[in-house]
DNA sequence: TAATGAATTTGATTTAGATCAATTATCCGA
DNA sequence: TCGGATAATTGATCTAAATCAAATTCATTA
C-alpha cells in the first residue's frame, strides 16, 4: 500500500534527488512540508548581505551571483549558483546573510527554515553529509578564484573564466552558458569592464569564442 | 562507577571540545582510538595536492598553510589554519588533496581516516553539524580573501591583513602572532615581495606596527 | 666570532591594467 | 519602427605595482 502524501510541494525533483534522497517516502513528505516554493525576477534580489537569515534556499532552476561589496562601492562577485545548488547554508549560526544574491535569471527556489533544516539534519546524517558535501565544492570553487585571482593575469583570468563555463558532456552543448554582462565578468574576476571587453575581443578575433551581448558561445 | 576508558590519546583536549564534546564518554572513548597522534617539524609538509588522501586532520597546536600553484611556480596561499582548525576535510569523497599543507610552526595533529569519519558522524549527528560550521567559517574565511583579492590595493589588503592577527580579546595580546615571512605574506595576499616590504615599512614609520624579520607586532 | 647565505629593504625602470573619454552597437518600450 | 537608454567597444593617457638590480640586515654554523 502506498503512503499518501500531502506534499504542498509536488514536483521538487531536485531537492529530493540532491540532498533528500534515500530517506523514506514518510520522511521525504514531512521534510516536503517545511519547503516553501519561491520564485524570483531577473535581476531581483534574494536577500541581501546583513539582511537577518532565516532561510536556506535549493536553487531549482536559474542562476544566482553572489556579491559582497566595499564601503564606496566597489562590488567582488563571489561566485555563481546554478540549478541544483544551495543558498544562504554558509549562514546556519550567523545572524545575517554574509552576501547579497541576486538573480542574473528568473530563477526557482525552495526554501526552508533554519530551524527546520537543523532537525533534518540531526535526524537524518545522510542529509548532513549530503550538505558537507556540497561545503566542501563550494570551497573548492572558492579556493579555485583565490588562485585566478591572485596569480593569473587578465588574460588568464579571462580565458579560465570561459573554460570554466564549458558544459560537462551530458549537458546538451549548445544551451545557453551563462548570463553575465561584461561588468559582471569584471566583477567577478577583478578587473574593469574595459579590459574584459578587450581581452574578449581579442579572443574572438582568433576565432576561439563568438561573444554577443550578454552571452559567450565557445 | 566510572566507564574504563582505553583511550590511545589521553589529552586531545582539542579534538574533544571542538568536535566531539556533547557525545558520551562511551562513543568519545571509540572515537579515540581512532585517533592517531602525529607531530609535524617547522616547514615540513602534512600532505601535497595531488597526494591521495585518506585522513583528515585536527590541528592541535601550531600553524599550517595551504597552497595551490600553477604549472610555472606561482605559488598562491589559499589559508592559514590554527590550532582547532580542521584539514583535510574538504575532500571527504576526493581521491586527491585539492591544496599542499606545510607546517608554519611545528605543529600537532591528530588523524582520522575519512572512512572513520565518515561513521562518526553518521552515528552522530552533532559532529556532523559541527563540521558544517567549520566548513562555513572556512568558507567564509575564503570569501573575504576574495573580496580582498578582488577589490583591494597592496595598501589596503596589508592593512587588513595585519589587522587580521589581532588576537580575540580572550587571548593573550603580547603573543606571537603569526609566523609568516614577506615572501609568504606576498604569497598570500597576491603581490611581490618588494611591494610588501615596501608597505609594511610605511606602516612602521607612521608607528603603527613593529615588524621584526618573519613577525608583526601590532 | 667571523663567514656564509638567506631574508629583507631600497632604488630605478618598466608595464599591465586602470582610468578617463568618446564612439558605436544593441535592446526595449512607446 | 523609431528614439532613448544602456551595454559594449575603442582609443589615449596615467599609475600602481611588477620587475630588475643592488645593498643591507640578520641568523646560523663552522
Amino acid at each position: 500500500m502506498k503512503y499518501s502524501c500531502p506534499c504542498q510541494i509536488d514536483e521538487c525533483v531536485l531537492c529530493e534527488a540532491r540532498l533528500f534522497s534515500g530517506l523514506s517516502s514518510v520522511q521525504v513528505c514531512e521534510i516536503r512540508g517545511m519547503l516553501t516554493k519561491q520564485g524570483y525576477r531577473i535581476h531581483e534580489v534574494l536577500f541581501r548581505g546583513g539582511d537577518p537569515c532565516n532561510h536556506l534556499f535549493v536553487l531549482r532552476t536559474g542562476q544566482v551571483k553572489l556579491t559582497t561589496s566595499l564601503a564606496d562601492g566597489r562590488e567582488q562577485i563571489l561566485g555563481i549558483r546554478v540549478a541544483g545548488q544551495l543558498l544562504g547554508f554558509e549562514t546556519l549560526d550567523d545572524k545575517v546573510y554574509p552576501y547579497t544574491a541576486t538573480a542574473l535569471t528568473p530563477v526557482d527556489t525552495c526554501k526552508i527554515t533554519h530551524q527546520d533544516m537543523l532537525r533534518v539534519m540531526e535526524q537524518n546524517s545522510i542529509v548532513s553529509l549530503r550538505v558537507i558535501r556540497r561545503l566542501n565544492e563550494e570551497l573548492e570553487q572558492a579556493q579555485g578564484l583565490i588562485r585566478d585571482l591572485g596569480l593569473k593575469t587578465a588574460h588568464e583570468r579571462v580565458a579560465s573564466f570561459i573554460m570554466s563555463l564549458i558544459p560537462d558532456y551530458d549537458t546538451p552543448p549548445d544551451q545557453l552558458l551563462l548570463v553575465m554582462s561584461r561588468q559582471e565578468i569584471a566583477e567577478l574576476l577583478g578587473m574593469t569592464v574595459e579590459t574584459v571587453s578587450r581581452v574578449i575581443t581579442e579572443f574572438k578575433n582568433q576565432g576561439v569564442i563568438e561573444a554577443p551581448r550578454g552571452e559567450i558561445r565557445i
